[in-house]
RNA sequence: GCUGAGGUGGCAGAAUGGUUAAUGCGUCGGACUGCAGAUCCGAUUCCUGGGGGUUCGAUUCCCUCCCUCAGCUCCA
């Protein structure tokens, strides 16, 4: 098991990291409530801890991902209610779409992805251990929190309950005996989604789920807890006050991950504010892979700017310049066939490559600094330009050798991967090149009017074609490239 | 007001108590091209919010001020 530092919130300190059973590592993140459509925000999280897991588990720890899924909250009842659709249906429906943009965004870490309403023994069962312990207390059907039980509340975020906003959002429900004392069981309102329970019927509030799943998949304690930095406060008190409480044992978790938000020109993106870019629009229009490096290209725990019009135009246009020496390494590797003798590296640019692989896992194991793996790849990428044109002559090993580093890349990062590159659809390419043809015997014959004409009707319909020398290569444009 | 994270070149964004502060985008010049694009080569050597301090040396550590973002019971 390779070593690595990870930066704690709790403890506000980077550190080595140890499994608390080794090699086994539980990473627990809060997933979403798919009360809408998700927007470009919501997958910085998912593709952070996607790469979180793939390191480490080429790092040798057995890692067990869960993400879990609010399928039922006042969000997605009120959504329900104003289109007349059971709430848990609807969320239903949101993440099939959801589902299929993490594939597509090549997150596959996840091992599961519990649902809150699966769980509601568990749930119940913790908040009964809560009453019994004193942390809890009933009144009108609904069960609250005692924050002022628990003097560790506020430790994550550092927040002081007496500091707390006088006149802020807090919501002195009748019943509460303090307006930060947050609801673990809330009483049923008619025509709601509920449950039977000792306190009457109701249904889940909206951090326990996540401390009755932890606690039912992961024990007491485990190992990483992640999320996105809005969750610190309340979310993630709250489940450190409902577990440790319930369980007796402390601390939960070992370390606390929160992922940088992203800004939408220097404003929170959220629906409140108007100002979402869909998830899903996002990809079709450029493709899973920038959207990847996108994010990847800063630190995680950075905000991240989003510029409508410019950063993914500017991640598209970076990643394609990495890419396309990948495809035809890529190309050269199949080309080569299983054992091809030819031409061997260069001691130097040997150890060049295998040190290249050392050096991103070092890098990465550094709090995950995606963002200088990056560098690091285009400075390999740099040194592979020179060799482009002897590629042919390279024998299956050494093109191995020399794939190294993006093979890591495509390991660890997801990006630049054998699997990653567009292959494209065997119809679509096979009319494109029909057109090329066309233009090519125009090129042929000086007719530059007729290729030129062939070429604008092939941009118009979103296909750029670039002539390489001796061939001529195209790809499908993404907007305003 | 309280808590936390930050303020780095035209832009995005790393890093480190010490040779030219990574990388990318953009821009400029050259090569290639029928043209364009892509690609390649080169340049963009005068960039670390203000002010103090510690140090032989700070962008990095300390203090202070200013500013930005996030959180302060919807939030990835």
């Amino acid at each position: 098991m390779r070593r690595f530092e990870l930066y704690d919130t709790l403890s506000r300190e980077t550190r080595m990291f140890v499994p608390i059973t080794p090699p086994k590592v539980g990473l627990f993140v809060c997933g979403l409530t798919p009360y809408s459509d998700a927007h470009i925000g919501h997958a910085k999280g998912p593709v952070t801890f996607d790469v979180v897991a793939r390191a480490l588990r080429r790092w040798g720890y057995r890692v067990f991902s869960v993400q879990n899924v609010t399928n039922l909250d006042d969000r997605l009842i009120a959504r329900g209610g104003e289109s007349g659709t059971d709430p848990m249906a609807l969320a239903d429906r949101h993440m099939a779409v959801w589902y299929g943009d993490m594939a597509r965004l090549g997150i596959r870490s996840v091992n599961y992805y519990p649902h809150a309403t699966d769980y509601i023994p568990e749930i119940l069962a913790q908040i009964q251990q809560l009453v019994d312990r004193g942390f809890a207390y009933e009144a009108r059907g609904s069960v609250y929190y005692d924050i002022a039980k628990f003097p560790r509340y506020g430790a994550l975020s550092g927040q002081k309950l007496d500091a707390l906003r006088p006149g802020a959002r807090v919501d002195p429900e009748p019943g509460k005996r303090s307006p930060g004392d947050f609801v673990l069981w809330k009483a049923a309102t008619p025509g709601e989604p509920n449950w039977e329970s000792p306190w009457g019927p109701g249904r889940p509030g909206w951090h326990i789920e996540d401390t009755a799943i932890t606690v039912r998949l992961f024990g007491p304690r485990y190992d990483i807890h992640g999320g996105g930095a809005d969750l610190k406060f309340p979310h993630h008190e709250a489940e450190i006050a409902q577990a440790e409480a319930a369980t007796g044992e402390s601390p939960l978790v070992n370390f606390w991950m929160h992922v940088g938000l992203l800004t939408l020109k220097g404003e929170k993106m959220s629906k409140s504010l108007g100002n979402v870019v869909g998830l899903s629009e996002s990809i079709d229009t450029f493709s899973p892979q920038v959207v990847r490096f996108y994010y990847l290209n800063a630190h995680y725990r950075s905000p991240l700017d989003f510029v409508p019009g410019r950063s993914l135009e500017e991640a598209a246009e970076a990643y394609r310049a990495l890419d396309s020496v990948a495809v035809r390494l890529r190309a050269a590797r199949t080309a080569a066939g299983p054992d091809r003798e030819g031409e061997e590296l260069s001691p130097e640019l040997e150890s060049s490559a295998v040190s290249t692989v050392e050096e991103l896992d070092e890098l990465l194991s550094h709090d995950f600094n995606t963002r200088e793996t990056i560098a690091l790849l285009f400075r390999w990428t740099k040194t592979l330009t020179e060799l482009l044109p002897k590629l042919d002559g390279l024998s299956t090993t050494a093109l191995d050798t020399l794939l190294g580093p993006h093979d890591w890349a495509g390991e660890v990062l997801g990006l630049l991967g054998a699997s990653e590159s567009s292959a494209g659809d065997g119809t679509l390419s096979g009319v494109i090149r029909l057109a090329l043809d066309a233009r090519a015997r125009a090129r042929a014959r000086s007719d530059f009017t007729e290729a030129d004409r062939i070429r604008d009707e092939l941009i118009a319909a979103g296909v750029r074609v670039e002539d390489d020398g001796s061939s001529t290569r195209w790809r499908l444009a993404g907007p305003s490239v």
